[in-house]
DNA sequence: CGGGGTTTATTGACTCGTCAATCAAGAAGC
DNA sequence: GCTTCTTGATTGACGAGTCAATAAACCCCG
């Protein structure tokens, strides 16, 4: 039992979150979504704050999972790149809702030293995967890596907010334009 | 007595969002930083939210006067690029402080829609901003302005999250690195 | 089998705290 | 004496977390 209530409670909490555009979403609420009583949501999480961390280990998880077999397929250098930012804005991914809870994590990250761990490893994960892709590609990877991290991370962050919504395949084109300019054609 | 009053509000709202990393700061906390009651501050403003939409009114009007400073010294284009992203990272605005409160609008933009229709406002005058300076530089500008736009977006929202925190002289750097890379060398 | 006992699942009702917003009443100036 | 300031106290709502109690499943041994 408790893995499945626990998986419910976890897509639940981010399909509400999505649907509110905040973390302001009551544990009765994730809990009725998942067809249970808030007590039993207490009971199998223990607080709201260890149900919102599994929320986004979760998003995470699947995140991570898709860049690994991206990256599986990527046999050159700029292929790797590519990989990562398609994964990044993958239509699984890059949804209001998904971007929604998302941003919300970094707000919660500013006070709740788990989330701020996790959104951690995240970063230093893609980090490290794009100097590796952009080794070979540029004069400085770390730079290179950095600009297009904060790249993605703007582009979401616009996307929740505006009316006019960017489509995915926007999104990667934009992207990978802007790559394009950074790779080093003076040797 | 109402305008200072007001402006003691709006100023301790900011450093108390910014302290806490949230919104979730108590209308008391607020009153209390400014030197008066709670009663007081919804008195003046009648609500929290409206005190809220006041407060970011606050930062996007320094915000603007900066840009507009260091517009009014550009004589190039490329200088007008310059003054756009210097100003976005003068340490005046470039704090943890003052990125996190900024993170907190764009959370707070999901749901109120006052505060939705002030970051709209931000952003079309930034962009544009942006497209007209690159109009002379490149041949598609509006994208470039995109670009840049998400870039500085990105480059913020990292910011409130990390410990190692960078200098806006190290962020203003990668930042004009990039454009440069955006800027037709192929005509 | 088969029932007594133990563990697991589940909930409604409740506690406790917090906070925005209100109000009535007191000071202070004019 | 009227208006503008100002506050302490209060209200009302809401939400996280707890608890005691019920129901269901499982398990062991006679």
């Amino acid at each position: 039992m408790e893995p499945i209530r626990r998986d419910a409670l976890v897509k639940a909490a981010i399909a509400e979150i999505g649907e509110a555009g905040s973390l302001d979403v009551t544990v009765s609420q994730i809990a009725r979504r998942a067809g249970m009583s808030s007590a039993l949501a207490h009971h199998y999480f223990g607080s709201k704050e260890q149900m919102m961390v599994a929320a986004m280990r979760h998003i995470l998880t699947l995140f991570g999972a898709e860049v690994r077999g991206a990256l599986a397929m990527a046999k050159t250098p700029a292929d790797r790149v590519e990989a990562i930012v398609r994964a990044s804005f993958s239509s699984q991914n890059f949804r209001a809702e998904t971007a929604a809870a998302w941003l919300n994590f970094y707000v919660e990250a500013q006070t709740s030293q788990p989330t701020r761990r996790l959104l951690g490893v995240y970063h230093r994960r893609l980090r490290s995967n794009l100097v590796f892709a952009f080794r070979p590609l540029v004069a400085d990877p770390e730079q290179a890596a950095e600009t297009v991290s904060a790249l993605i991370d703007g582009v979401y962050l616009r996307q929740v907010l505006r009316s006019d919504a960017m489509t995915n395949a926007e999104a990667i084109g934009l992207i990978l334009r802007a790559v394009d300019r950074l790779k080093d054609t003076r040797p």
